[in-house]
DNA sequence: TATAATTTAGAAAACGTTTTCTATATGGTG
DNA sequence: CACCATATAGAAAACGTTTTCTAAATTATA
């Protein structure tokens, strides 16, 4: 059974046109025609097509969203954020998993193109900034999330990175460590560079210099950080009292690997990490960390987008960043330096 | 800049239907000509509207997808199946979460409804199958994860809960011991009910008799994990020799509580958890646990609903239910109470 | 009461495809 | 060389909406 809004206007004895009305709510129907109609669609449990829809009015309702690959603790919430604020405006979600890869990227930007979305969230990782600038010269509407515009004449909200690491680092100097390893994300991603800029500038600032073989490769899973200390340790021994890595997990994934050799945390090193996953109060220790605020990142970015959808061209031209700031959670990972018996 | 088939049919001074069938790959167009159209739409970076594509031909290469709320770790690996197996078919995914609210639900299925997915995937969670049903009538294909068909003739694809429930249970008793305490998730979850089954008839077969006491609410999340533990111990004390938790959140969350109280794991008491989820390998102590294959029931639920979708009527009747198996992951968290100091 | 203004309603065109039906060009067959 | 089959191509209708323009009915105004 396949209503259409002919059925709808035949049944309850009115034009096509009457109908398209009080679906859209608009005026020129009278109180009487409307319940009517309104009756008449309730109960066929019509609904109005929206292919149909956005063929006629090329405006879909709908906002694209591609996220790498893993729906991980991270861009889980993220979407969250996006979704609630996308519904309660009207929108709705179409998402495109593109594993990182560019040719998937590409496919998703068709898709995009094909679907007519509205506008496009996109949480990349690439340093390929082609596609992107494509998307803007078809006209769409886009925010990149978690990424620097890098000279794109874009929308974008990322958390405080730089300032996260900032804090992370400064905090172990407080509390007396000078020897602090760096565990950094995939090093091509703005967010990952951010955090160990952080990291240096707050080195410096305590006029700390810089040990090149403290900061060790990640690429944010808890298997990388598990094997960067572990392999750290095995090649120079216990010469750090602290760890600072770019994400829970990899902390996570280090502390595992400091408890493997008898190393204990927070007693023989301290531990910092990043993100605040929804993991970090319930392992041993419970982690001290950046706490990232994801559901907002989501949320500010669909407002954004919303915003730029439905202004016509006028400030289209002033592409805005925003920063969301970041909170230092005090847990049980890290300590100060005095208390502990140095070896 | 918007192209249209017209336009290419004008520029490459064809018809509109050529277009058409060189963009179908319909046979009828000499390859000469084909070329030529294929030039002016790569030239042009001209791809058709699904929207009229669709409209058209009441097909939107698109099937939907709903989840409960957070994509959290089970979920995103389970949508990561349905993703890639999808996209290699040729189809694309439009995704609802749903907040666990009915209200929501029907909203979502309203969406699917006009956006005319050629199937859905629903992850639901709910006793409340009227709007399955719903979809169903109206000549949805639909396949239901994680989730029993309820009498519905419909597609369902599962983990094997029940014997997971039984193996980990099995285990426990195998290794000595006989007080296991079970962190069931939200009751009203088939999943959950089932884990809780196999446990009983674990029990049973060894002539076990099991103390109701010895099952606690939870949620799923880590917390609830965390504060079922604390406040049995608060209640009962350390009665008990082993829990099995219905997932590795409640399951880390239960190692903090008993870490909290300086119970120690496995040594005092043994745990055993559900899902071995990327975490699992990297708590302390790393935890035994039962295996879900999630990409494989994203990947399996696609493939039914994609058979369903390309298949007219003929064995639509038969509706099937796929069980996909599990594995028991041996790591650190429970082993053999005679290793222990009895208290 | 006549007329202007306004409210309510409908007819028809358009959005960008696919598809059916028809026409022409090309080639093979006797 | 005539004829038929087949390959190639196009014209036009249809899918289900929105929108513009026009008409009728109602209400307000003088």
């Amino acid at each position: 059974m396949k209503y259409t809004i002919k059925n709808v206007a035949k049944i309850a004895n009115v034009s096509i046109t009457t109908v398209s009305r009080v679906l859209n709510g608009e005026k020129g129907v009278s109180p009487k025609t409307r319940r009517r109609v309104l009756n008449v669609i309730e109960e066929l449990g019509y609904s109005p097509s929206a292919s149909a829809r956005t063929l006629k009015t090329s405006l879909s309702k709908t906002i694209g969203i591609a996220v790498p690959d893993t729906l991980g603790d991270f861009y889980g919430e993220v979407i969250n954020g996006i979704e609630s604020t996308a519904t309660e405006n009207g929108y709705n979600l179409i998402v495109s998993l593109n594993h990182h890869i560019i040719k998937e990227e590409l496919a998703a930007v068709n898709f995009f193109k094909a679907k007519k979305v509205d506008g496009a969230i996109l949480v990349t990782t690439l340093g390929d900034d082609d596609y992107v600038r494509f998307l803007i010269e078809n006209g769409f509407d886009i925010v990149l999330l978690d990424r620097d515009p890098h000279g794109l004449k874009v929308d974008t909200v990322k958390t405080d990175n730089f300032h996260g690491g900032y804090m992370a680092t400064e905090y172990l100097l407080n509390l007396g460590h000078s020897a602090i390893l760096f565990i950094q994300g995939l090093s091509y991603l703005d967010s990952s560079r951010e955090r160990f800029n952080g990291y240096k500038k707050a080195l410096k600032d305590k006029g700390i210099k810089r040990d090149d073989t403290f900061v060790l490769d990640g690429d944010f899973t808890t298997k990388s950080g598990y094997s960067a200390i572990k392999r750290y340790l095995k090649g120079h021994g216990l010469d750090f009292t602290a760890i600072f890595a770019a994400n829970d997990q990899m902390a996570i994934g280090a502390i595992k690997a400091l408890h493997d050799k008898g190393i204990s945390v927070p007693e023989d090193v301290s531990v910092i990490g990043f993100d605040d996953s929804y993991m970090a109060p319930y392992v041993i220790p419970p982690l001290t960390t950046i706490k990232q605020r994801r559901e907002e990142m989501g949320r500010v970015a669909t407002e954004l987008l919303l915003s730029r959808i439905n202004s016509r061209d006028e400030r289209k031209k002033t592409p805005r960043q925003v920063i969301v700031p970041v909170d230092l959670i005090e847990r049980e990972s890290a300590i100060p330096i005095s208390s502990k018996r140095r070896r």
